[in-house]
DNA sequence: CTCAACAAGATACTGCCACTATCCAGTACT
DNA sequence: AGTACTGGATAGTGGCAGTATCTTGTTGAG
């Protein structure tokens, strides 16, 4: 098909299909002349998944090819799972200004309390994953605002956050394509984790509703 | 204290300052001439918050703008906790061009899929609610990137949610005045929901690697 | 008292990003 | 032959988040 019918199918103006094109989050199509190219409905799909990433998951542009990236480099099935998760974009990818000392020791403390928690939940994850880093500068900035974690409050997070994960292994299982597979994980990854961010605020929602009416009592039903 | 000592303690540019001033993001300085102004601590304090919630909660100045408003109308606290919860951008605010019959329907599908997940875990939250709008065209999208959740999916993830939900409001527990709540809330709600998104990331990463290493086989320790 | 240094506020400018529009040869159907 | 469309290159647009400059006013050291 050509790009007006590419355009036409998916909802993407032209100009903005030439566009994502140009930046490479879009395979060429096969050329059959000096200004004529086919595309086909790969292409299709891959649009639709460029705007699941951008409109949906927020993504920029730069983030969406380096995911994108990740899916068509996908050899192995724990290598596309792993390198979309490193694509994807890190919450809080840190900020601070440069090292004057006490910078460096709040920076020794927040890491030293991430490597406590990896230990204690007995999670393997190598020192340069970014999402060690990103908590370990999340850490830091808790402790600047005074909001920092009870001991143990953590902890309670990250079990939860391992049911959450056992979760999405499985809603991943049974893809055995790597590239199949990849994308699913974006779409878990970047569509799903606001899917439960929402549902995190309607359940706080509806228990500050339940509190509100049992006058500041416990919340109901808590178990 | 004038405005280059507010720059020098928050490490703010003055330049920067000015700007949210003018956004009306930082009230304006008690005037004591026509070109001269006196700020306090409470400056120092709303630009940390301003800081956390720009750079590290990733929120454009308009979204906190929005948010800085509901904490100072906050009365009540449940009216701090609910004014915040709403002013925070919700995730997907819906995009969806507008309605061909096709897509209205979609639309009644997800609307049914949300109003029976909130029946089922018997959640009070009104049609109104950004979350239930956020979570409705999350659902739309899932189905039209064929992702959709299996029936009780979503009822899982929803009940760990409501897991997470009650350790957040725990954690706001015995703040009493309601500005300070609703600061705290904004804390828990814009910075801890990208640790908690951080955890996941981990949990999955290790459980992935431990996958790997029993090639293929059961997850470790699954409970 | 004077004057350099700083203050506040208004306005203009900058850089980045995600498009969007225009222009140019080169097909393709009729 | 002519019109409509194509791919590709290049330039322009609008929004956002600052940053810089300019004007007028204030202050405090000499």
């Amino acid at each position: 098909m050509k790009i007006s019918e590419l355009s036409r199918r998916t909802g993407v103006p032209v100009a903005s299909i030439k566009y994502f094109l140009r930046q490479e989050l879009l395979p060429a199509g096969r050329a059959t002349a000096a200004t004529l190219a086919e595309y086909g409905d790969e292409h299709v799909q891959r649009l639709r998944l460029i705007k699941a990433l951008t409109a949906l998951g927020g993504l920029s542009i730069a983030a969406t090819r380096n995911v994108l990236a990740a899916i068509d480099q996908a050899d192995s099935s724990e290598g596309a799972l792993g390198a979309v998760s490193y694509a994807l974009p890190v919450p809080m990818a840190a900020q601070s200004a440069a090292g004057d000392e006490e910078e460096a020791e709040a920076d020794a403390t927040a890491g030293a309390e991430v490597a406590e928690l990896l230990a204690a939940l007995n999670w393997q994850a190598p020192g340069t994953s970014p999402h060690v880093q990103g908590l370990t500068s999340a850490l830091k900035e808790l402790r600047r605002l005074d909001a920092r974690y009870a001991p143990g409050e953590l902890a309670a997070y990250a079990r939860l956050a391992e049911s959450v994960a056992r979760l999405d292994l499985e809603r991943a299982a049974g893809v055995d394509d790597p590239v199949a597979l990849a994308e699913r994980a974006v779409i878990v990854f970047a569509i799903c984790a606001p899917v439960f961010e929402l549902l995190r605020r309607l359940a706080q929602e509806d228990q500050v509703r339940r509190r509100a009416a049992g006058d500041g009592a416990e919340a109901a039903s808590p178990r």
